[in-house]
This record gives structure tokens, C-alpha cells and sequence, in this order.
DNA sequence: GTCTATAACACGATAGAC
DNA sequence: GTCTATCGTGTTATAGAC
């Protein structure tokens, strides 16, 4: 186990109260009692609230961007490359439920980093349309909407976050494994 | 073109805020301006912010339970019912493109009617899962997880409010025929 | 039916004692 | 490094004039 440092574990707290309520019905206070002394504490190891919400949201956004950097520029087969990007959503995902709900549906109270959260999530969907626009001209893809297909894939793997903590007794290689049958090769016999 | 009440010019212009900031970060001043007047003159047509919460969710939850019933008790197909409810989601969120994302984010913020809503949400859940479980049964869905194909599904379905805005082109028979291919017999070739 | 004014309270953040 | 006390501001909602 990685020792956690007070900040770290002021981050961690906020994500989970952001999940639950958002961004914006969390007061410092909340986050205070929840780490068990008074919100004027707080100001010891943080500057400010935007200041946990930046630290969530962005070191995800940077994770996947990196993620797909890799992926996107490796030598696989596009349908090989897609089942890579369900794997790096699986396996950021279980390792920060929490942060992925802020990512999700708190971005946009970013202040001075939206533009850069941007940035990193139009990078990331360029490289996936791309993936699945060459899979299509390669014959491995059928020729769908692109646009359709990556939308599905990603909305799922988006929610990620809302399963994967009830469902603790599938482990992250067999849910890997059934969504890629899912999301791949589809439901109907 | 139905005459809309001022009552319902507030929920619709509260429910267009909610879906760019969300309930909490949304004020009674903030809809105010947007509709032309002052935060106090709000309460001649209205109880509560709150109560424009419920309005908003509540409406669509008790929609997408009544289609479900009406596709649950028939005698489809199961493979036919799952397009049904694709059909279902579609139409319902792009006639209320705004309120669909107040169902999915700030359904926990209400107040009186979290116990209700909660009971409708279960419901349509359970309906869904038993139409895909049916569908195993009888040989037309693969025999994978139900619980991944629902997951699966219904996250794409619910996140139709972020997309169907953007693609204003394509017209919903479309959409709905290509979202039925890509969910139900996958991408690949 | 909208306005101004304001009540009553919660918010993020700071100051300074310990 | 946590506390109490508090500042300045923003919040929902109400009262009462017009």
C-alpha cells in the first residue's frame, strides 16, 4: 500500500462525496467531517475546493490520454485496438470509481482548466474515431455510422464507474472479456 | 403547437440549465434572467426549485415506465422488444432532450420523491433484465451476462440527451436503426 | 404578475489563538 | 495542524408596494 499523504487523502474524500452529489452540493464542510475535523482545517494542506476538483478530473483525463496514445499508435489490428480501449477503461475505472464520476458530469465547473480538460477529451475521441474509421476501411469493421459506433462504445465504458463497484465478484478480466463480446460482436445469435 | 403556461416555460428553461450545470449549481436568479424577470417573480407560478426538479424527472420516469410496460406485456420477440426499447429511448429523449439529463445526474436530489422515483427506476430495471434473460432462454440472445447486455445497453440508451442535440441531421428512424444494428448485432465482420 | 427589499441561512475562505 | 470566530457573499424564499 502506498502511503497516502493528508492532501491525498482530502482528494480521495472529495471524489467520493463528488460522486455522490456533485461537484457543486458538496461543501467544505461535507469533506471536513467526512476526514473527521472543521472545514477552516482544510485550508492547511488545500488552496481552495476548485483546487480538488482539478486534481480528480485531471490526472484522469491525463491517464486516458495517455492510454490512448499508446494504443492508437501500436501496430494491432483496429478491432484489436478497441479491445485495448475497453481494457484501459476497465482498469482505470476500478481503480478510481470515484474520480470517474467527476470526469463524467463535473467538468464543466472546471475554472481555469476547462479549456486544457477539453483539449485532452477531443484528442481522445479523434484518436478513437480514427481507430474505428481505419477498421472500417480495413474490412474488420462493419461499415456502421462510425460516429454511431464509437458513441455506443464510449457511453458504455463511460459508466463503468456506476457498475463496477456492485459488482465486486467479477473481476476485471472476465468483465473485459464479456463487454468486448458485447460491445464487439453483439447479442443476437 | 401546444400553448405552454408560464408554469411550463419555468420547468422547460429550469430543465436547459440543469443540464448545462446541473440542479445544485443552478439558481432561482439564474432561471429568472433566462426568462426575463426577477427570482422573486418565480414564486407566483411556482412552489419551490425543488418542485421544478420533480417536474422535470418525475415526468420522464413515469414515461419510460408506462413504455416499458406497454413492450414488456407483449408478445414480441424478445430480440423485437429490445428495439422497441431503443425506440422508446429515442423518441422520449429527443422530445425532452434537457430533462434526460436531470434524470440521470440529479435524480438524488429530490426530495419527497427519491423513494419514488427509485421504485420506478427498479422497476423499468427489472422489466429490462427479464426481457433479456427471456431472449437467452428461447435461443435468440447469446448466452452471455445479462446484466452486462442490459449494462450495456441502457447506458448507451441513456446517454442518447448528449448526442441527439449535436446530430440534429439524422432523423430518428435512422438513428434508431443504426443504434439496433451496432447494440444488437455488434461491429465486427 | 412583476417589482424592490429583506429575512434567514449556508457557502467558501481567512485570521489568529492554542 | 486543528480549533473558534467571523467576514463577505450568495442562496431560497417571503412581504408588501405597484
Amino acid at each position: 500500500m502506498k502511503p497516502k499523504t493528508r492532501k491525498q487523502q482530502i482528494i480521495s474524500t472529495a471524489a467520493t462525496l463528488f460522486k455522490d452529489k456533485g461537484y457543486s452540493a458538496v461543501t467544505m464542510r461535507d469533506i471536513a467531517t467526512q476526514m473527521g475535523f472543521k472545514a477552516a482545517s482544510l485550508y492547511n494542506h488545500i488552496d481552495s475546493k476548485q483546487e480538488l476538483l482539478k486534481a480528480v478530473v485531471i490526472a484522469i483525463a491525463e491517464a486516458f490520454t495517455q492510454g490512448m496514445d499508446t494504443i492508437s499508435t501500436s501496430s494491432e489490428s483496429s478491432i484489436s485496438k478497441l479491445k485495448s480501449i475497453v481494457a484501459l477503461h476497465v482498469n482505470i475505472t476500478a481503480n478510481n470509481t470515484y474520480g470517474m464520476a467527476s470526469l463524467n458530469n463535473d467538468w464543466m465547473h472546471l475554472e481555469g482548466d476547462l479549456d486544457y480538460y477539453l483539449k485532452l477529451r477531443q484528442g481522445y475521441e479523434a484518436n478513437f474515431l480514427d481507430i474505428i474509421t481505419q477498421g472500417i476501411a480495413a474490412q474488420e469493421i462493419k461499415d456502421s455510422n462510425p460516429e454511431i459506433i464509437m458513441f455506443s462504445m464510449l457511453t458504455t465504458l463511460q459508466s463503468l464507474y456506476l457498475w463496477i463497484p456492485k459488482k465486486e465478484q467479477l473481476n476485471a478480466n472476465d468483465l473485459v472479456n464479456n463487454l468486448n463480446q458485447v460491445l464487439i460482436e453483439g447479442i443476437n445469435i
